[in-house]
DNA sequence: TTGTACGCGTTATCAG
DNA sequence: CTGATAACGCGTACAA
């Protein structure tokens, strides 16, 4: 391996010199030169590793989310990649599975590897990241809050997703609309279920909610099962509200099992239906920011790096209701 | 921060026997127990960075792929983490965007941050590892060979997937059969192209097949240009074979575009289409076995780390005909 | 401005 | 089986 000793050497300075070259300091140019050429025909690399431990941070930003197979959160992956590499920063993508004792190993990780900073989609239930901040390391929230944490936080606004996807089919004439929404222990599912009671309640103040409200996991396969169980009651709803994409796909399979696909029953999607294939019906969409989200995220967490003070902030981004989906 | 020495300190042992502690070393029940509790009770994490300096590799895997949004990959990528993680390594996930200037960024930092090993998806033109050859660090390529390289290899069998392809849309009766791939730098595009070429001439000696062949990019927007691009010749396909899932996505969405959806246009997929929602009509699909082909991989690095010098292989997996596309 | 020398936290070597 | 000590490669006080 060549050390910046190597490159000292064959430049005739210390090896002070060479680090101060490469890190910008203040260094004779015809000294800055000779370093240059021999760090050049030498190929030296600088190791990362005896970088970090003497800084005490890297520059390496960790992403944890619950699904590396939800286009959501990889697109979220890009805004936040997108942000972080323009600012020299590397990103390590960490998938912990909805899983709370994964989790709690990446955030050991991200502790014991120095990296500068965590952006986190909590994983369900009670998510911890005092040890982070008690080390005084950045850390970001994103797609939904950490439960007790004092962090900066950018979240969608869910309710009023929940709440807009249910209005569009209210206006369409259906009248029995129901909910398919995540686990109840993560906020978004929660929030877009409130968002659609509060929607129905509104326009009917009689309508029996919990009876048309489901919790399913975040996939397709909740999706499906769900819909199925919804389409097997005596009063079936005539519509339902799918909280997130996967169950919106999940749901539009069940119906086609069932036989009852759109116009005949009605869907409306929080989320976008990734890589949608043209369907006979168009299915209203709201769709969410993603990848803006992750802009967002890794921006504020970027601030927080380089030392700004300011108060913790959440964000809220709105979605946008799409005109029922194009191509 | 907490050390070594302070729980040495607290122990009342050396520091090197903790550290032999902590590593499974032969040591003395009682002292080991003591330390144990020292570390427990001081809540000791050992520092990853400074054990990577001394050790002079760290637990982390480098996967590198194109495209952290095509299912595709995060599905190999799920398959990676799992053997992985298992054995006890850990995954970062790095997006080359199929640009070989950030592939060699992410090289570099897999060398600089002495990473234990690279799994790569090379990217399009000529991907270049020798310098992490050099070093003796394990390499592992998936999904497409990497040029000169004299590494591992797990890739599918894409001619054949391309002929299956092929044969289904024959045998459905189709008879002008064109295909859509990806770049031509790119091997799978290649391959696949290679198969369905190899296929249709074996029905039709004197089907002009450059006349129905279209490179496009691996994405949506490439499938769908270059479907519609098909449509408007003088004598149309009466069928296209998508090389990949988001050809297949694109293209179907022109044919929604231009009013001719299967089975009046037909089209078989190489590559599971993602997420699909009921289609009218039942879309071949030649399944490829992605989470597996990570999973070789992964497992093959492994044995690569663990000492083994077996002569460098080449794994081929075949992908597989589902019948018309189900829920 | 430049060089010398030390320390970041850990593991490996070498005595005992 | 255990302890003292020397690296790993780099950045930075401190001295010149």
């Amino acid at each position: 391996m060549v050390t910046i000793y190597d490159v000292a050497e064959r430049a005739a300075v210390s090896p002070a010199t060479v680090s101060r070259v490469l890190n910008g300091k203040s260094v004779k140019a015809e000294l800055a030169a000779r370093v240059l050429e021999a760090a050049d025909t030498l190929a030296y690399v600088p190791n990362r590793t005896a970088r970090t431990l003497r800084r005490r941070h890297s520059e390496v930003i960790a992403l944890i989310i619950p699904d590396v197979e939800n286009p959501l959160f990889t697109a979220l992956a890009r805004g936040v990649e997108d942000v972080a590499r323009e600012a020299g920063y590397s990103l390590v993508l960490c998938n912990s599975d909805d899983d709370l004792a994964k989790e709690r190993e990446y955030l050991d990780i991200a502790i014991s590897g120095d990296m500068a900073g965590v952006i986190i989609v909590p994983a369900a239930g009670e998510s911890n990241v005092d040890l982070l901040l008690a080390k005084g390391r950045a850390v970001v929230a994103v797609d939904r809050p950490v439960a007790h944490g004092n962090v900066d936080t950018v979240v969608f606004d869910n309710a009023r997703a929940g709440h807009d996807a249910t209005t569009v089919l209210w206006e369409a004439g259906y009248r029995r609309i129901a909910c398919i929404t995540g686990p109840n222990d993560v906020r978004p599912a929660v929030d877009r279920a409130m968002g659609w009671q509060a929607a129905m309640l509104g326009f009917d103040s009689t309508f029996p909610a919990v009876t048309y409200l489901r919790h399913g996991d975040f996939r397709t396969r909740g999706g499906q099962e769900m819909m199925l169980d919804l389409l097997q009651m005596d009063e079936p709803p005539d519509a339902v509200v799918a909280a997130n994409n996967l169950i919106g796909v999940g749901a539009i399979n069940a119906m086609a099992q069932a036989g009852t696909l759109p116009p005949t029953t009605g869907i409306a999607v929080v989320g976008g239906l990734p890589y949608a294939l043209p369907f006979g019906h168009p299915i209203p969409v709201v769709h969410l920011p993603t990848r803006h989200i992750g802009m967002s995220a890794a921006r504020i967490l970027l601030d927080r790096l380089s030392g700004s003070q300011s108060p913790v902030s959440t964000v809220v981004l709105r979605g946008e209701l799409t005109p029922p989906t194009p191509a």
